[in-house]
RNA sequence: GCGCGAUUAGCUCAGUCGGUUAGAGCGUACGGUUCACAUCCGUAAGGCCGCAGGUUCGAUUCCUGCAUCGCGCACCA
């Protein structure tokens, strides 16, 4: 045996082999036994993980390589020989694959406004089924013990059937509306977002204080003067108090504008003066409601000016206000500049600026779902570690706001909510016509030009006006029966998707109505919420991601599944660490600092890649990865490698054909034999210990430890003295101890480490399993 | 503005109930081995555990304040 090893362990004619033997072998995938219950005598609970789905169009980058805390866990749970379910997927990942695509587009000098929206839905779904591949092979390769046999992906149709199926019940339960208020809009991205994808900046700006006549006010934002419905004071404002109701005018174009009072202005701010804008600031937009102002939009969702004077028409909003400012100092209205440092909304993806717009979108309303998810997590039922995560998650669950989950983007399942064109004449659509021109309009005014057909084929996108009719099925309308209808163009927000995962998946497995087709389609009645996977794996084990989508994703998932499961999602969100740079930095393209997690394995093995990983990352910290770090634990690897090969050759020139056995009782001689044995015991308990707590760190540390530095340095280099010097019974009986300590160190050491210590267990003449995968876990 | 973290060796980080001599990886210096180990072993240097108070027999650990950095939340035009 021992001449067949090399001198140094070579993880790339081992890994690819060991990994198809056990993905053969069926050992990622779980046996439910019928008729037995999950959590009956016979069988334990088992351990349920689903693989946080990466994005489909896109390679595995450091971040995803943690996901091995995960991998950890599930062979650490199957060694204790539990039933295991770790489930593999990938997300359509909606606006972060259209914006890749459309830079792509925009190196071929084109744009998404180019194409009708069915024609640039097929072409990134073909970019997307080009990559999504990728992914697979490179989780096969950081030695994930996924069961590929119920991979999912969240647009194939039996997930998008529940995810409809939720849509439609949250709207029977009165949970959705369409809402009139201010949204969050980036005019780069081309779509409305969530609270949430708005980061905040500290940005330098001017105040600039503007003479509207009888009363003077400040404002940030000049070129928005023509969307002001009013000037508004503080009541308790004695300096204004006797202008209340008066007229004010707005530069320029001499509009009259009443001056109004409400509680909302800080006196104390600029001129405590304020020019409401409902349409395109959202304090502006409650106050104007309070007061009955109709709202005027001056800036559309292209961030061009719109309904303003012909010098300004047409000109970007950051244009205007410079050309506005010129004429407001011209006219002698521009009586002062302030610098002002303040905070402004940018859209998380593109960095630019939100525009705040008065439009349409559909919201859910959050708070009856909150309630629940909030009581999960303070009951304990649901155990957020690190437990400072947890304050985070009740703190923003107390506070949390309507949830907008509509979208402007064509890459994502299309909100399955119909529009009847007859009974919705004011819908606004934009469509390529057949001659290839972009057309723009109501459909009211433009029917006459351009059939319904040429309108559905080259349709972009529709807006319909808040209080527009819809239905649930794509059928001709119940009113009037006309099948002039159209499908919203909103697609749902990603983590709507992503936020059912743990049960679309596992409800998955009943597959899908043959009819069902994926962007349009009447939604199925009655689900089916009852699979064999549904009733045996649900709610899951533990959810283990990255804390930046601990709102996004982990909040939301709470939420959505309590309320269509009735049930928690998962018994444990652990939140793994950030891997930075060796600087701390985090790591991205632009600063060129990405280490690729598949490099690292081709380099270095992925048992390397692995252990340096976990080794120090404290959970829900920043872990810190330069080479060298993959180099110690390659080293790592070699010693285990070499540890073996001694051990290995020292038992077969000692008699190995009496080592076939694996009920060789143990008889400490030395002193040394006692305390090897005594310690491995000891680092068995902590070990245990340690994966029980998520210490994972700690864990690798200490078996890191005791291999190296308790069994190689003292252990071995004993035991190579009792072999020359005792006689044959202790020859025989320390070979027998190092073949014990090492096989139970491959078993510490396999969840973190599967490859090597699955090649080295193949080769021990004590195996007491047919591989270590499914070898029992050390007890004391 | 409110809240949450962090601050420990030259660097990057651990340190899970307060308890003897505060640890690891990498780096540095010296010695050894080359018949398990593209290496390995041994030894060493290097720490006011951010600062100031408090609780305690005893504080890196618990409490208060401060400083610096990072993050989350927040409609100040």
């Amino acid at each position: 045996m021992s001449q067949e090893m090399d001198k140094i362990y070579n993880p790339k004619e081992s890994e690819e082999k060991i990994y198809q033997m056990w993905e053969g072998k069926g050992y990622f995938t779980p046996k439910i036994e019928k008729g037995k219950k999950p959590f009956g005598k016979d069988q334990g609970k088992p351990f349920t993980v689903l693989l946080p789905p990466p994005n489909a169009n896109d390679p595995l980058h450091m971040g995803h390589a943690l996901f091995v805390v995960e991998d950890i866990l599930c062979r650490w749970h199957r060694m204790k020989s539990e039933p295991v379910l770790f489930l593999p997927g990938t997300d359509h990942a909606g606006i972060e694959t259209q914006y890749v695509f459309e830079k792509r587009l925009k190196e071929q000098g084109k744009s998404r406004f180019d194409f009708d929206r069915d024609t640039l839905y097929r072409m990134i779904n073909d970019f997307v089924e080009q990559n999504r591949g990728v992914a697979k092979i490179q989780m096969k390769k950081l030695g994930f013990g996924l069961d590929w046999t119920r991979e999912r992906y969240t647009l194939e149709p039996a997930i998008l059937e529940t995810v409809f199926a939720t849509f439609r019940k949250l709207h029977e339960d009165g949970l959705i509306y369409r809402n009139d208020g201010i949204v969050n809009y980036c005019t780069y991205c081309g779509t409305a977002f969530s609270e949430l994808e708005v980061e905040h900046i500290e940005k330098d700006d001017f105040l600039y204080f503007l003479d509207y006549g009888a009363i003077s006010i400040a404002t940030t934002r000049p070129e928005t003067i023509f969307a002001d419905t009013a000037v508004a004071v503080n009541p308790k404002d004695k300096r204004y108090k006797n202008l209340i109701g008066k007229t004010a005018f707005m530069p320029i174009t001499n509009k009259e504008l009443l001056i109004i009072a409400d509680d909302l202005v800080d006196m104390e701010f600029g001129a405590g003066a304020l020019k409401i804008t409902p349409a395109h600031d959202s304090a502006d937009f409650e106050i104007g409601k309070k007061h009955e102002l109709e709202p005027v939009k001056i800036i559309d969702t292209n961030g061009k000016m719109i309904n303003v004077p012909e010098k300004y028409l047409g000109l970007y909003a950051k244009q205007a206000r410079q050309a506005v400012l010129g004429d407001l100092k011209a006219a002698g209205k521009l009586t002062k500049t302030e610098p002002l440092r303040h905070s402004v909304g940018i859209c998380y993806r593109c960095k630019n600026i939100i525009e705040p717009l008065a439009m349409p979108q559909w919201f859910i309303k959050i708070a009856p779902l909150a309630k629940p998810a909030l009581e999960a997590v303070k009951k304990e039922k649901i155990k957020i570690i690190p437990k400072r995560f947890e304050k985070l998650y009740l703190q923003w669950m107390e506070n949390i706001r309507d949830w907008n989950i509509s979208r402007q983007i064509v890459w994502g399942p299309r909100i399955p909510a119909w529009y009847c064109l007859s009974c919705n004449p004011d819908i606004v659509v934009s469509f390529v016509s057949e001659k290839g021109e972009k057309v723009f309009g109501k459909y009211q005014d433009i029917k006459k030009q351009y059939d319904f057909a040429e309108i559905k084929k080259g349709l972009q996108s529709l807006t319909a006006p808040k209080d527009a009719v819809f239905f649930l099925d794509e059928t001709p309308c119940e009113k009037c029966k006309s099948t002039d209808i159209l499908q919203e163009t909103d697609t749902f927000d990603t983590w709507f998707s992503s936020g059912q995962w743990p049960f679309t998946t596992l409800l998955a497995s009943r597959g899908s109505n043959s009819k069902f087709k994926m962007q349009s389609s009447k939604l199925r009645n009655n689900l089916d919420y009852t699979t064999e996977d549904f009733e045996y794996f649900y709610p899951t084990s533990v959810l283990d991601t990255m804390w930046d989508i601990l709102f996004f994703w982990v909040a939301r998932m709470i939420m959505l599944c309590i309320y269509v499961t009735g049930k928690i999602p998962f018994e444990v969100a652990h939140m793994h660490c950030r891997v930075v740079d060796k600087k701390g930095q985090k790591m991205s393209k632009s600063r060129g600092n990405v280490i690729n997690p598949i490099e690292m394995v081709d380099k270095y093995g992925a048992d390397a890649l692995r252990m340096a990983l976990v080794f120090s990352s404290a959970p829900g910290s920043d872990v810190c990865l330069g080479e060298e770090n993959f180099l110690a634990m390659r080293k790592f690897t070699n010693k285990i490698w070499n540890a073996a090969r001694f051990v290995l050759s020292a038992a077969e020139q000692n008699g190995n054909h009496k080592l076939q056995t694996i009920n060789y009782k143990l008889a400490p001689q030395t002193e040394a034999d006692k305390q090897i044995l005594k310690t491995l015991d000891e680092t068995v308990k902590e070990i245990t210990k340690d994966l029980e707590n998520f210490y994972f760190h700690e864990a690798a540390q200490k078996i890191y430890h005791f291999f190296w530095h308790t069994f190689c340095d003292i252990y071995i280099e004993q035991a190579k003295k009792q072999i020359a010097e005792g006689d044959s019974r202790q020859k025989e009986n320390t070979c027998q101890i190092l073949l014990y300590v090492l096989r139970e160190s491959m078993k510490l050491l396999h969840p973190f480490m599967p490859f090597i210590t699955e090649q080295i267990y193949q080769m021990l003449p004590n195996k007491d399993a047919e591989a270590l995968i499914i070898a029992p876990w050390p007890r004391v």
